[in-house]
DNA sequence: TGCGAATTATGAATCAGATTCAAAAAATGA
DNA sequence: TCATTTTTTGAATCTGATTCATAATTCGCA
């Protein structure tokens, strides 16, 4: 009925409002600080109630992780559209990653903390399925593109399937973010952080794939116009 | 002075009799479930007394994680003694580290866990920096692996440091294990969890930084074989 | 060996903050 | 309008980390 309706939209403009603020709380003064007290308060409704949406702290983290990898999604999508080789698209995929961990310094550390055994355990199995379901179309995404690359030619499975091929992008993407964020690591170790660093590594695996055009990761100054004309192409 | 000395050695002791202690019980129950009064009691001391070790519970989890480095360290530093190609080496941190992982799923968890700001943060700045000092010695050891590889000519460098090459296979196999951890990730997505997976993966990066000699990534049967042979040496 | 000072250990008390739940308020609907 | 159901509230509860006054131990010295 209609009245059940309005209901569930206010409940769920509610429940983005606890989320919102969260976000920008997290944002200021970090996830640790984070309470779930403040947080009701500062929107103007008591603790229960915020435990009316989430069942836990935990679970409120892992419910923005959810809505970060929506909006993730959403940028990935414009990916496939894009009028270039299947290889741009995987390698436009890692210089959107990045620009969004850039833009997005909460998702980043997020995204880190959620997979944590104190977090993922204490997140309500709705939840973790939430983010698990957000990262389904991702995943079939990246391997709609590996796919496409099988298809015309540009790359050859050995008898892999998509998905498995996929992962190795996806995992040094992956890593090459962890190292970058693990606070003081690359630092101790004076390894110069430079942007561009992490996408020669990546037209490096792409190469080792066999994955067409092969490019030359020793001219940098091309890696860096290509991945400024992706920049323009996905306006970031 | 003689007394003294024996003093600080008992203390050395303790504080090992807690780090074993909260190991097996992290193993046991998990890293959430670890308490410091339960500790304390385990070990037959009163809760303050742990805390004269250690100045908080993250603290205890950073020491934690600053041992297991050490021994990850002298696994390691087996490997540069071995009589293989440079390429092998570099391919036998990453067989190593996996066997690490695969025995020490503490060590798997911890590792993860201990670089969150959640913990980061509330560990004491020596701690950090134990752990920061025994990754160095181990960043070292793989640099020096890459410079062995450039010197003698199985790799060309072009222009870039030892250490920004040494990144690229360290951030795989850094977001390999980070995928494969992620509870339910791989699952979810319904990517096969093989083990030689990885292995291909890094051969294929090897590959693509023009590592010599290449590896022929569609034969499965060889790089089986010389993960294998690898193992041996390693006697895992 | 005995004694007071200095150091260390103890664990009950404190504190922070997440979570709950009985009571109050609001919505529903007859 | 009023009884019933649903939702909200926030003070009380609970958990577990951390502290700190007190007790015990060790030390240096006569």
């Amino acid at each position: 009925m209609g009245t059940s309706e309005r209901k569930q939209r206010e409940r769920d403009e509610r429940e983005q409002l606890f989320l919102d603020t969260a976000e920008q709380m997290i944002a200021s003064d970090g996830i640790i600080q984070l309470q779930m007290a403040k947080l009701a308060k500062a929107c103007d409704y008591a603790t229960g109630t915020l435990y009316q949406h989430f069942t836990s702290r935990e679970d409120l983290l892992v419910a923005l992780a959810a809505r970060h990898s929506a909006q993730h999604l959403q940028m990935f999508q414009q990916i496939i559209a894009l009028p270039v080789s299947s290889r741009d698209k995987m390698f436009a995929i890692s210089v959107a990653e990045r620009d969004f961990r850039k833009h997005n310094p909460t998702h980043a550390k997020l995204s880190q903390y959620i997979f944590t055994e104190a977090v993922w355990e204490n997140a309500s199995a709705c939840r973790r399925e939430q983010v698990l379901q957000c990262g389904q179309p991702i995943a079939a995404l990246v391997c709609g593109i590996v796919q496409q690359a099988i298809d015309d030619g540009s790359l050859v499975a050995n008898g892999c399937s998509a998905m498995e091929l996929a992962i190795a992008p996806w995992a040094l993407c992956q890593g090459s973010h962890t190292l970058e964020q693990t606070s003081g690591l690359l630092e101790a170790f004076a390894v110069p952080r430079h942007d561009m660093q992490q996408y020669r590594h990546m037209h490096m695996l792409l190469n080792g794939m066999g994955w067409q055009p092969l490019v030359d990761v020793s001219d940098m100054a091309q890696i860096k116009t290509r991945v400024a004309a992706l920049s323009v192409l996905l306006n970031i």
